[in-house]
DNA sequence: CACGGCATTGCCATTCAATGGCAGTCGTGA
DNA sequence: TCACGACTGCCATTGAATGGCAATGCCGTG
């Protein structure tokens, strides 16, 4: 009847959420693999009634941190990728970091890496490729494995001992195959590239496809703090990576002096 | 007294701003001159008293929009920069770009740019310079003027009717320079570019910098929407910019037809 | 054609998340 | 010394946000 219909209108206000937490989860909903979303997907990632979804998507859409495509599906807005390029560790170190990476790819035409470390993840902030460059798996922006990478292992070499641990703890996958290399060899690898100054890997990165070798060097602030990683990732058949390895130190002081110079970063104090 | 004190606390809660709004308008606080922010800075910027700027802070600190420099100052943080990477109209498009850019860098050792219109404003996705190029105002993630650069006024030339008139309508300023050109100049110019579909400039940027030349071309989607402008700007000695309109166009087209292929903006329906 | 899924709009009673002021502490730089 | 900024609590207040529901329309699919 109708007293009952009235009676469950409107209950359930809210649960606790905060409206900042559920907008982001929105926005993080999209993945490099998930570049657009219709409003039914949206709702099913974040668990949430369509109904709010929309309400709420439709005010992002307002800051510009989301746009509607033609066909009604959602994307990322321009307003978003604006302000993200405003973020020191990304678009400000890949600011600085550009002309000496084309300087890299003009010289090997091959891969050309810049990475960072942002919480347990490796972050690929800057990739460029030569024309005849080797595969490589790893998307440009995407995530980089800190196990089995060069970049990546230079990367957990300099984090803090307690970050390396639970990285070690976690189960080593290497796509479909399995890392050949236990934690007591990684853990042994990184105290050499902390000794060294660099990591040289030679490796199949997939089954199936031919072998890679990759050379990294860490990029560093006031000389001393590791906040990057450079690294050149090549063809593997005979190749010696170590004959990269002075250029890209030099383009790794060069980055990191320029980055002196520059705001970024500063400890003020 | 303790009656009036009791009386003054807990009073105007809110007065109608949504949440998103105001996260959003601290987020928008932060420019390429301002990339870091204090507290009192971003209060004042978003005309909000510091105790709610603090605790929005907080919050959007958490979902990683926001990151905090060990002097206490606010930067963008790395997680909105990773989700704006997904924004298709920017990195989609530049990931597309950026090799056929690169090709032209090689080629020409000028500056090459990518840029997009957003509302009313021309953004650059993405720009490249060359060892020896030109001087170049424009920043990189920059705005990038409508009525004087060859970029921006393919962009204008391909934009909504509308649009135009209201960007003609605008006063034009040029820097410290006036614009040398009326709107009933422009429009003509606009109506060039339709016809030719490209743009050549030659022109002083600033004053007292030397005269550059620049060529844009447009890139389009489907074959006729325009979506996105590439340009080279380069030295203006004696230089004949329509030299690089072969090389600019096939690196359009190719541009345009990998972007067909791929999900980009796709129009359903 | 009927059906199911999706997008959209509107309404509504219900709260709890968000608010802004204030007080107090601490550190710092002028 | 003083002024300013950062930070932490506390708190009464309230309106922004919520989730359900109903109704409509628009596809594709079976």
């Amino acid at each position: 009847m109708a007293v009952e219909a009235a009676r469950s209108r409107g209950r359930k206000p809210s649960r606790g959420e905060p409206v900042i937490d559920r907008a982001f989860a929105l926005l993080g909903a999209f993945s490099t693999s998930r570049r657009s979303l219709a409003l039914a997907e949206l709702a099913r990632a974040c668990g949430q009634p369509a109904s709010t979804t929309l309400r709420l998507a439709n005010r992002l859409i307002a800051a510009g941190a989301l746009e509607r495509r033609e066909d009604g599906r959602f994307v990322i807005g321009l307003r978003l990728w604006e302000m993200g390029a405003l973020a020191p560790r990304g678009m400000g170190l890949r600011q600085v970091a550009l002309p000496h990476m084309t300087d890299l790819v003009e010289a090997t035409h091959e891969n050309v890496l810049l990475a960072v470390l942002d919480g347990n993840r490796g972050l690929i902030i800057e990739r460029l490729s030569g024309h005849q460059a080797a595969y490589m798996p790893f998307a440009a922006t995407g995530d980089i494995p800190l196990y089995y990478t060069s970049a990546g292992l230079v990367l957990l070499a300099f984090a803090p001992a307690m970050l390396q641990e639970q990285v070690l703890l976690e189960p080593m996958t290497m796509a479909p195959d399995p890392v050949p290399a236990s934690p007591r060899e990684v853990r042994a690898r990184l105290a050499q590239i902390r000794r060294d100054g660099f990591c040289l890997v030679k490796a199949v990165p997939l089954s199936a496809t031919p072998p890679v070798a990759s050379a990294a060097v860490p990029i560093t602030r006031g000389g001393h703090e590791v906040i990057a990683a450079l690294s050149v990732v090549m063809h593997g058949q005979g190749a010696e990576p170590s004959t990269l390895l002075p250029s890209l130190r030099a383009a790794a002081t060069a980055i990191a002096r320029e980055l002196d110079m520059a705001d970024f970063g500063r400890v003020g104090r």
